[in-house]
DNA sequence: ACCTGAACACCGTTCAAGT
DNA sequence: ACCTGAACACCGTTCAAGT
């Protein structure tokens, strides 16, 4: 026994997401995934579970993505000079950029993120930034939960429909616009404590 | 020539959207709609024009169902005498309130309204009706195509995510709070004007 | 340990044919 | 006009078998 593998769970997740990229994620499948490694489709179940799983992979790669361009903008947000962004939520704006860069990287494979309940590392690590990002703009304690989750909504689901053409009768200025105003609405709530 | 026809496009995108209710979307499938009704498969190409096309009259389905829902509401918002909302914004409070409750009577299919561009009447007729609420709640004439998109993609977004069962690890009341909470978030940037 | 081959019950869609 | 039947190239997944 003993034998050299050929393909590896990195190899299929990134073959799958490419495959999205490219030609949607109705050709997401275990047989065109195979094709594309040289491989048959009963070799992949060795890597990932199911069609299923294959699924929650691509969206673990998303999250990875999206916390690795958020680490990379963190200190040039774009447009931060001009939009006059309070130090703060510079770790915000930055994580919400990089959800937005992300869809736009993968249009078709994005809106599994909001489909798919996400209780893998990656999600933890998304959802641990936006934590931090929260309790530097001062929110107490007892809000953080509830601010991160409906942050990370307004975000995912502005980005989801940007990637999936919602939005598609519109220029890009206008859905730029779009978002600096999202950006705005977030930031107003997050400074305004509920009345008493 | 000439023959009783046995199904009717709405038999069929009632037969596909209750099959997304009761077994998922996945299983919203040509053969098994036809099975449905009794029919073959291919008895179904002369109601609509392709697979795609049954998608998208299960959300053309789904929209009229919300503004079906939010005008029987209008009247009574749930919650509309303890939450002390201003009379401007009992209808867009109704929409709110139709889109989460369709969202839950078709958990399955729902996702579909953030994946598809929409540009059948129903989803004119559900715009319309948050123009309307934005116009009524004092929305200068030119804000009024952002602040739509805005607050439906806000809405659509939660509920999309309730019904995906993103938050399945928290409890009704948690969630319910969460989207009250939401509905602050709206109603403070829809009357706080930009910065000069 | 890792992959293959054959097989099964399904898909979406076409085309020609029935009534 | 409306539906059927046979057919095609695909699916996801299983199981036993090869190296």
């Amino acid at each position: 026994v003993g034998r050299t593998a050929q393909i590896s769970r990195e190899a299929v997740l990134a073959a799958a997401l490419g495959l999205a990229d490219e030609a949607g994620l109705e050709s997401v499948t275990m047989h065109a995934v195979g094709r594309c490694l040289g491989v048959t489709p009963m070799a992949l179940y060795r890597h990932v579970d199911s069609k299923n799983a294959l699924l929650d992979g691509i969206v673990e790669a998303l999250l990875t993505e999206v916390t690795e361009i958020a680490a990379s903008h963190y200190d040039a947000v774009p447009g931060a000079a001009e939009d006059s962004h309070a130090a703060w939520e510079a770790p915000l704006v930055a994580l919400a950029y990089a959800m937005r860069d992300t869809a736009r990287r993968h249009p078709a494979a994005f809106p599994l993120l909001l489909t798919r309940p996400a209780v893998t590392p990656a999600a933890r690590a998304a959802r641990d930034a936006v934590y931090a990002g929260l309790r530097e703009a001062g929110l107490p304690a007892d809000s953080l939960a509830r601010a991160e989750r409906l942050v990370s909504t307004a975000i995912l689901g502005f980005a989801a429909s940007e990637a999936a053409g919602r939005f598609a009768a519109h220029d890009k200025t206008v859905i730029d616009a779009d978002f600096a105003e999202l950006l705005r609405w977030l930031r107003l709530a997050l400074t305004t404590p509920p009345a008493p």
